[in-house]
DNA sequence: GTCTATAAAGCGATAGAC
DNA sequence: GTCTATCGCTTTATAGAC
């Protein structure tokens, strides 16, 4: 049912990557209007606890993506191991193979995570947890799945983080090539 | 020459903790004032250039601190083995553990990346050129020795993020002791 | 549902007294 | 060198027309 132009949930993305480019301060509602395209009076139309509430609606939409793409499918699927290579081909898209960064590890390092403190660590609390079952299930011992995990996600958080110092994306995909050796070492 | 209460020198280390907990943008003036316990002109007075003079100090002290305390003994010790050994001590203190984020890192995850992007990209690849540098004397192939080199820093901002995220120290400190067997396994 | 106008507060920065 | 007062601008958020 098309009867209006814009619908909250077309906005998010679009939020999403403003708040990438801008950070939660520097996304000022003039930037957020200009691109989407929307005036003060859509916006709080559609998110009338302001930007707060449209921070927390592109937290939940990451969420939302991540379970179904990333955590699930480490949970569930029948073959752990191709659910953690789908894990490296996921991410390597989500983060544009490095070009594009990690607004829930922005969040983390900035002065808003008490604000989000719950949705910060929910994001990263069931990563480490789906990849360390996927592990287990895949015929590691559990102290290790769990450490591997860990260091995996640091990992990809790290990398994000030295791309983006360095400009330079070939940091990212190195990376991410380095865990995935050493998570196939580790089910071998 | 104690001919003045405070000093530009002494101002510095206190901004720097402001910057980390409140972010460049987050860091208002007021906020400044209230930590350093200058006024605005006193601030003024030392930094014409206002927050981005204070920011830029800020990154050039961090990268003194570090250029004395870590690239330099990295690059010229005579027992590199010892000086690697002795850069792991120098991080976990400098970040206490954990508890303290990297403002270089977080800089470079935020959108003044771009205003003091010379600065961010320097602190990251002098780190990594001069740790490189080390574990090729301490009997490193060139290749691993880079790459074991970007690796290293990768998990420790890695795990700056996700002790953060997660608000527990602990991931920082299981992440250094996983980074200092990796180094140590190399060399060996 | 979308806009413009506007309010109220906070911001960085400056001026000038002392 | 340090302060207070103030400027001019931007911010978030609201009100009300359409």
């Amino acid at each position: 049912m098309a009867k209006t132009i814009a619908e909250r949930a077309d906005v998010v993305p679009l939020l999403a990557e403003v708040l990438r480019e801008y950070g939660f301060e520097g996304a000022s509602l003039a930037v957020i209007g200009e691109r989407t395209g929307l005036g003060k009076g859509s916006l709080y139309h559609f998110f009338p606890g302001g930007k707060e509430e449209m921070a927390a609606a592109v937290l939940q939409e990451i969420d939302r993506w991540f379970e179904a793409e990333v955590y699930r499918p480490l949970r569930e699927a029948t073959d752990p191991r191709a659910a953690i290579d789908g894990m490296i081909g996921a991410v390597d898209d989500y983060f544009r193979s490095g070009r594009r960064i990690c607004l829930v590890g922005a969040f983390a390092l900035d002065n808003v995570r008490d604000r989000f403190a719950t949705a910060v660590k929910g994001y990263f609390a069931e990563w480490r947890s789906a990849l360390a079952s996927a592990l287990k299930r895949a015929g590691c011992a559990p102290d290790q799945a769990h450490s591997l995990a860990e260091e995996t996600i640091i990992a990809i958080q790290g990398a994000l983080v030295l791309s983006r110092a360095l400009d330079d994306p070939t940091v990212f995909s190195r990376a991410l090539e380095t865990t995935q050796a050493r998570l196939a070492k580790a089910m071998a």
